[in-house]
DNA sequence: GATGAATGAGCGTTCATTCAT
DNA sequence: CATGAATGAACGCTCATTCAT
């Protein structure tokens, strides 16, 4: 088995072990074990537990923000927001056990806590691009000064908890959930971009 | 010194070095040595370092939900909302340790988890309650089935992730970010009720 | 309540927790709980957690001597061992948690285990000059170089065994106990005896 | 060095450690010193300290129901007697660490006194058999109900006995410690059957 | 290249014992 | 005199990590 491949499938197992015992209880005893390869071999992949940790929140962090920018080329705003939301929705639903990862069990330790946070820090990023781009005029303007940051956070906040929600309500269909947060964000920007400055564009 | 003032000294010590270390790193030797008192005292007092946490999420969780709730018998609705979201922003400004180890320190142990969930679900309850109250009609008809519920986790968590993202941005002023998740609320709130039924009352 | 009653309870409530967790798992917390003293009283009249079980073994280890001896007035040999014998397991019956103490958990430290190997010494040395007295002639001719004192110890032995085996068959009377054990000390006189020297006279 | 007599180093060192200063007193930490292993080593072998303790027990009984078996095959009853009292002794005689552990050390914990105490039931169950044998017609007519049984803990604890005295008196020869030691069970036997049935056969 | 075997370091917990009151 | 409150000192155990083969 080759190299790459057999390093998605440590990380498919890691990743279940993460998810479903945090961190610390997560063994790599274990881990190699179900895995199926020694524990030197995990080290000389991954250098450390921290490394293995790190490299599968790296996987998962990219897979959702491709799966977001897929949907970027999208002409009318409106549907490229509902396409969104409704593809970060199928990632929760498809990668139950990476959105723990992500974001139920991230303060492992400093470096993790980091990368979690960079990763959120990106998704705000593209959303405030978004965001204000939606709005009329210069963003600060319209938003007030950081005002297209504190409402991406908002936003992404939202939808953590929505996702979260959701894991413990799985009767409720993905559409409905789409729904909800699609209406929170554009009530938020609406309110927001109301307060503050003319009406929104989009 | 009484036993209830050392109880409280411990849990001040306690706190800091969960909310810097995180639940593992953090060892009850330090814990000992920094609040002056030995581990089987620690040991005495709380049981376990599982106890230990718990009462600290415990006291830090009460003075959260007092807080919000001091702010109840306001009259007008709109300084209601405004009130609380301050107070909630006064909380995190006071009790930064305690604001990190509720809401991104969580998951140490299932215990644990169990009892931060208990304290969002309460928090998100009240929450409902509100939004229900502030719409015309029957909640269900207003804003979709579970629609309250569903509105109340967007909000609480818009509320966590603006709280951190504050955290990292001190530079801010309360008030700015108070009038944000003010709008952020009501614009939520605004645009589901739109959606699903009659305008709202208040 | 003066100091020797109290004694007494604190014996009788710290033989029951050594009998029924052992040396090691009997907490003097829990001793000191149920005796309805603190645990400086403890300390103040028996010094240490050793000295309360050495206090304890004294007691019963006198009680078990005197009662040996309290039969020792009789007349007749053979009613003599049967008394004996009788007295030895009555001791064993009303004493449930003193005999468990003196003959299963013996061996806490050092100093106990050289006290309790005293009293068996002392009551193999009772027996022996019962024994020696028991056969015709000087002992050492009758039963060997230290011929009394072995036997002495070998049926100190069975008694315990006997004694243990019964506490785990309590349905088996006493009578038939004491019958056995009589007819295993006699048997096991007259096979040395009639081996090394002259018959028995008594 | 293979894992087998690793182990069986270890269980050497246990052994001493545990006979020495008896199963609380004796520290894994010290046991792994001198074994010249780490401590997570021994965990590895043996899960627990208890464990530990139980594999020692366990090997040491083996060996001692062996060698008891071993003298199984010979002819004469007499001899057969002679031969196994004379292989107990010498059992005693090289392994006075185990002897001690299993006989005097015995109660440490639940699970150890279970398998001590089924241990001493096989050895009596197996002299049982024996004694059973030795007597004319159906036994419990020649002994009395149960008197196998009791006899041959009666016998057990006599032995018991007289080992523990010899290791306080290694000056008596083996052969002497054999001899009081057949004539004992010999003349027991003899006593109870003349009282409760026909002569013996063997 | 891959592993079975091994360990250093540290943690939570307990308990006999003793002051300060 | 009696005690509530406090502690020093260990101990069993675990786990990420690394050689020797």
């Amino acid at each position: 088995m080759p190299r790459a491949e057999r390093e998605q499938l440590i990380l498919d197992i890691a990743g279940r072990r993460f998810a479903r015992d945090g961190y610390h209880a997560a063994a790599m005893d274990e881990i190699a074990r179900q895995a199926g390869v020694s524990k030197p071999m995990l080290y000389a992949y991954f250098e450390s537990k921290e490394g293995l940790y790190l490299a599968y929140i790296e996987r998962t962090g990219q897979e959702l923000l491709e799966r977001l920018q897929r949907t970027f080329s999208e002409r009318q705003a409106e549907l490229r927001l509902h396409a969104r939301v409704n593809e970060f929705f199928c990632f929760v639903e498809e990668h139950r056990d990476g959105w723990r990862v992500l974001f139920t069990e991230a303060s492992a330790s400093r470096p993790v806590a980091e990368q979690v946070a960079e990763l959120r820090g990106r998704i705000a990023g593209a959303l405030r691009r978004m965001i204000e781009r939606s709005v009329a005029g210069p963003p600060d303007a319209a938003l007030g000064p950081a005002g297209g940051e504190v409402l991406a956070h908002a936003i992404v906040g939202a939808g953590e908890s929505l996702a979260n929600w959701w894991l413990d309500h799985p009767e409720v269909p993905r559409e409905r959930m789409t729904g909800y947060y699609a209406q929170v964000i554009r009530g938020s920007l609406a309110a927001l971009a109301a307060t503050a400055g003319p009406p929104l564009t989009a």
